[in-house]
RNA sequence: GGCGGCGUAGCUCAGUCGGUCAGAGCACACGGCUCAUAAUCGUGGGGUCGCGGGUUCGAGUCCCGCCGCCGCUACCA
């Protein structure tokens, strides 16, 4: 089985878990769903980043320890993703011992090669910030924006990453293979700005202690993006056990927000070049989902809560909804207007009226037992076109394109429904045809929708009368038409998606 | 300022190498059906493919200019 990792960001543990981070969560679920589905041996990780000043400062302000405080809210994203069904295969905290071990192995590797040197680090400081400033940052006279006082000169013994070594090999990595970063705009993002030049990057610091410890030089802790990059290799053993690392690196793929294309296309290869072992395979970028057109932020009070979303509309359609309405690689707006519409006309009015429908003419017309599909169906050639359409997308990671495939064949389903009429004829073979052929086009539907929506899929699969999940079956060739045996007790059951008023 | 991208039906967007490319879904209108969650099916778009030039037998599809919008231009988790 060839392997196949998947990972998202780990979420910084500061913010509240919203739907921007269930966006990029759902996406790379969905994905590693697939990706089991068509046989691959899959690892899908997924944690949070939980070093940093910030989180220090907060645990002070809450009394606690960092490392009490942060227990308190990595549980917080574990809880939402376990709540939207996410089967990710690990979760990763940067506060683990099993990571400061592989952090301290991989920047001692780093700085062994000769790519960690010291030197000073200078510029404006604010104090009341502990945060350095870059020039056009400050207001006038140079004071601070937060504090609104004087930022002071400093200079600071800090170790730096030669990052200036890597600009050729970069261009070497990006050009080796055009779907290294995708969307390609987004690999053009990163790649001029390598071809602009890369100056070394100050990667410790000493004015904080939560982090990890420098190991040949204890009075500094790696900053927090060097130690939380290093979380991608931590999961797979790296350093730990040889072969379990080999099996999953480099065959990576890093699903990651637009705002942090720079450290994960540009510092995290390098460092992996500087610590002797391949660059990841493969970085797909996602945009944002804005709210009311503005990216989702504590201060501005817009945040939404993807439990307040499944507690409404419930968890398969909110997955559906983010996978669905927007592309990774564009942004999105989000809108219970959008997520609403989305709801009644795929889910309620094409999904769940479609097996309403049929179980309803095979309960009056087949005494309940589904009969078996017709292999002359024009249902047929519809639906090898779709599971061919569908698997190319999920394979290229837009899921929104997948759905959409998949949703022709319940479109050309309802549609053969309604010109062979078979509620109005008497039972027999031309209506165990028609009905056959409809049950089969809703077992390969919640085969190839069962990425996005499991519980549902997983449902439908048994209301049609076959044993088992969706998941324990196989594309492409459980996706072939004739799957469906025929002979099964087929179960109406409540509508799946009840139609939502306005 | 520099580099890059975008501007196609009311809405969200597809449109590979220039020649049925003027499309899909949603929304809307009309008609059919009444098995189904007032669901579904069929039919309908006089859209200057942002504007103006150019190349070509022929351009959303290539070139130039203009207008509008956006992203990046490093040490922020």
């Amino acid at each position: 089985m060839p392997p196949f990792y998947v990972t998202t960001p780990i979420y910084y543990v500061n913010d509240a878990p919203h739907i921007g981070h269930a966006y990029c969560t759902v996406n790379a679920d969905a994905i590693a769903r697939w990706h089991r589905l068509a046989g691959d041996d899959v690892f899908f990780l997924t944690g949070t980043d939980e070093h940093g000043l910030k989180v220090a400062q907060a645990a002070t302000a809450n009394g606690l320890s960092p490392q009490a405080w942060t227990d308190e809210l990595a549980p917080r994203f574990a809880g939402a993703w376990a709540d939207l069904q996410i089967a990710n295969d690990d979760f990763i905290r940067t506060s683990e011992a099993r990571h400061h071990r592989t952090v301290q192995q991989f920047l001692q590797r780093i700085y062994d090669n000769g790519y960690i040197v010291s030197d000073t680090y200078r510029g404006w400081y604010c104090v009341g910030c502990e945060q350095y400033y870059a020039e056009d940052e400050l207001a006038g006279d140079r004071t601070c924006p937060v504090h609104g006082r004087p930022a002071e000169w400093y200079e600071e013994e800090n170790y730096f990453f030669r990052l200036s070594a890597f600009q050729d090999r970069l261009v070497e990595w990006f050009e080796s293979d055009p779907g290294r970063i995708l969307p390609e705009q987004k690999r053009n993002e990163a790649l001029s700005f390598v071809k602009g030049g890369l100056q070394d990057i100050s990667i410790t610091r000493t004015s904080i202690d939560w982090g990890v410890p420098v190991p040949w030089d204890p009075r500094h802790v790696f900053y927090v993006w060097y130690d939380a990059l290093v979380n991608y290799l931590t999961a797979i053993g790296y350093g730990q056990d040889d072969d379990r690392f080999a099996r999953w690196w480099p065959a990576v793929h890093h699903l990651i927000g637009k705002e942090i294309i720079r450290f994960h296309c540009v510092w995290w290869p390098a460092m992996c070049m500087a610590a002797g072992i391949d660059p990841p395979n493969h970085v797909q970028v996602h945009g944002w989902l804005l709210v009311g057109g503005e990216k989702m932020a504590k201060s501005k009070l817009n945040q939404i809560a993807p439990g307040d979303l499944t507690v409404d509309f419930g968890v398969d359609p909110v997955r559906y909804h983010l996978l669905r309405d927007t592309p990774l690689g564009s942004d999105g707006d989000f809108s219970y207007e959008g997520i609403t519409a989305r709801y009644n006309a795929d889910l309620a009015n094409n999904l769940g009226n479609l097996l309403a429908r049929v179980a309803t003419v095979v309960g009056t017309k087949c005494g309940g037992v589904g009969p078996a599909p017709d292999p002359a169906s024009r249902l047929a050639a519809v639906a090898a076109g779709v599971v061919a359409e569908a698997s190319g997308a999920w394979e290229a990671m837009q899921p929104a394109a997948a759905l959409e495939a998949t949703w022709r064949l319940i479109r050309e389903t309802n549609a053969a429904l309604e010109s062979a009429e078979p509620w109005k004829h008497a039972p027999g073979p031309a209506v165990d045809a028609v009905l056959g052929s409809a049950l089969e086009s809703l077992r390969i539907v919640a085969l190839l929708a069962s990425p996005a929506m499991p519980s549902t899929c997983a449902e439908i699969w048994r209301r049609l009368g076959l044993g088992g999940l969706p998941e324990d079956r196989r594309v492409p060739d459980d996706a072939a038409w004739g799957g469906y045996p025929g002979g099964l007790a087929v179960e109406k059951g409540a509508p799946l998606f009840p139609r939502r008023q306005e």
